[in-house]
DNA sequence: AAATAAATGGAAAATATGTTCCACGGGTGC
DNA sequence: GCACCCGTGGAACATATTTTCCATTTATTT
């Protein structure tokens, strides 16, 4: 109990202190947070091999927080895990779970954990039911598009958004298809043969979408729809479809899975076009 | 993987020999099974004393079963608790081995796929070391707000786009601090008490994100914080931080976990202000 | 730009830890 | 009952790891 917030409280400190601390120190403060679990069974070489900096400077951290050295600021975390791992621990937080819920109180933990759980699935389908052949042709459109446009209204905005932002990353010219002050026909007005349009879209479909998508065809660009079903208006409309199965908890629909597929989709057309990650999303000043 | 199973053999061929085993060894090893999990922090002596018996005959018991020492056997079980402490480590190294082996054409599933395994790998570790706690009073800040301020630029752009749609399921006033034309400040002028904002933002920071954070506070609002650590400066600016490590592949940044962590922050959120999920998500006309 | 302070990395010193050796004792078989 | 063997534990030894010290580099201030 009280072992596990030692360790607690000395991550707080770290975190309250980090600003002030030396570049080196700092390294290993970011080490220990990423790898929290696994520092009490590391020696102080490979934490330092780790955190790129030499040993001695993981023994000053540890005395910069007050331990005699490194051993004994380890011990924090070692105490902190064999307190958690005795068998003690599971039973009586598994009792007071139960406890707390007999108040009437879900835990808002409990919701998140069964959402992200409902994700996992969702992800876990779109592995293994991911269309080779499709996702292929997906690549291959958009690589030979000049002009992209992308468009996805309501919930599938922000979906839409990131997209245009990692194509921004690329040599073609992206275009969002955003409707602002009520523009969606004029912002479409210019695509053509030659062109793609990404279109992201879930029942009930956005008549913005479909307008689109219709629009796009008839100027002989090519379509990729992004939806739940080969089924559905999109179907007619799209030369591509691919398909995403969301989990969903709680009647939620999650947007986990289409926005992993998206992103896949990205780095795939990335690594087609032969730029190298770096290019793809430099490091630097503009990521964020 | 194989290093689990080691550790797995090992555990069953001394439940095999066991009972040809002298006393002593045999207090040992009835010790290990009992302790297997925090066999890896422990000294020789802990486990000799544990076991109430010498440490050499620990040593000779490692030696028993093959090993040139206790260290050696130890081992064993730190490269399997390891193994399993940190998936993602592994897992860089199949997809750097896949990188480096660019003979030819990698067919672009196989990107998406490894992309999707990253991605479960975020969801995993999202699930596992959510902070219940910190997520619990980001509901509350939510919940008690007036108006709530949403902002994240470029990468987090989209998913500050997607919590401001979900927010206005909700009775609370919603503003997305997007910089259309230029107006960051002028679109965050007006928070004040009793209102939060919501911050996304992964290194390299972005600054408007920072600027919003700090004049958020300096107008008393409340601060919540989705970053990918409580070092860097997002935690010195917010009242609540929530943590995401986001699962990466071909160097490439997911962003599937952030996503699911703020989706679940308003599942949460709905049900805690008693928003039936029909209402919260009409299945109807206003869906896409 | 010089002076001062701080940070860094190599290597020696100190310590902790693991391992081996050996003397002792109890039990078993002859 | 004696001798032998195996198991046991103390202590010396060896090794691995941590810690300290100091020379060098790097940043900061005047």
């Amino acid at each position: 109990m009280a072992k596990r917030s030692e360790a607690d409280a000395l991550m707080n400190r770290i975190a309250e202190e980090f600003e002030a601390l030396p570049r080196q120190l700092q390294g290993v403060a970011r080490y220990l947070e990423e790898h929290r679990s696994s520092i009490m069974v590391q020696r102080v070489g490979e934490i330092a091999e780790g955190a790129g900096v030499h040993a001695s400077a993981v023994v000053r951290f540890a005395q910069r927080f007050g331990y005699t050295g490194f051993s004994e600021m380890q011990a924090v975390f070692r105490d902190a895990f064999t307190a958690q791992a005795s068998p003690s621990r599971s039973y009586k937080q598994r009792i007071r779970t139960v406890i707390e819920n007999r108040t009437g109180v879900v835990p808002a933990v409990e919701i998140a954990s069964r959402f992200i759980d409902a994700s996992r699935m969702g992800l876990d389908e779109l592995a293994a039911e991911i269309d080779e052949t499709r996702f292929q042709k997906a690549v291959d459109a958009l690589a030979g598009a000049e002009n992209i446009y992308v468009i996805g209204v309501r919930r599938s905005f922000a979906i839409a958004t990131y997209i245009a932002y990692a194509l921004q990353h690329t040599q073609k010219r992206v275009h969002l298809v955003s409707g602002l002050g009520g523009m969606f026909r004029e912002q479409l007005r210019s695509i053509g043969k030659g062109d793609a349009l990404i279109a992201i879209s879930f029942p009930p479909f956005g008549k913005e979408t479909l307008y689109a998508m219709r629009y796009a065809q008839q100027h002989q660009a090519k379509v990729l729809a992004i939806t739940e079903s080969d089924l559905g208006p999109l179907a007619r409309h799209s030369d591509v479809l691919l398909k995403v199965k969301e989990g969903s908890a709680f009647a939620f629909r999650g947007l986990t899975s289409t926005m992993c597929l998206c992103q896949a989709l990205f780095v795939a057309l990335a690594y087609k076009l032969e730029l190298t990650v770096e290019e793809t999303l430099p490091r630097g000043e503009y990521d964020d």
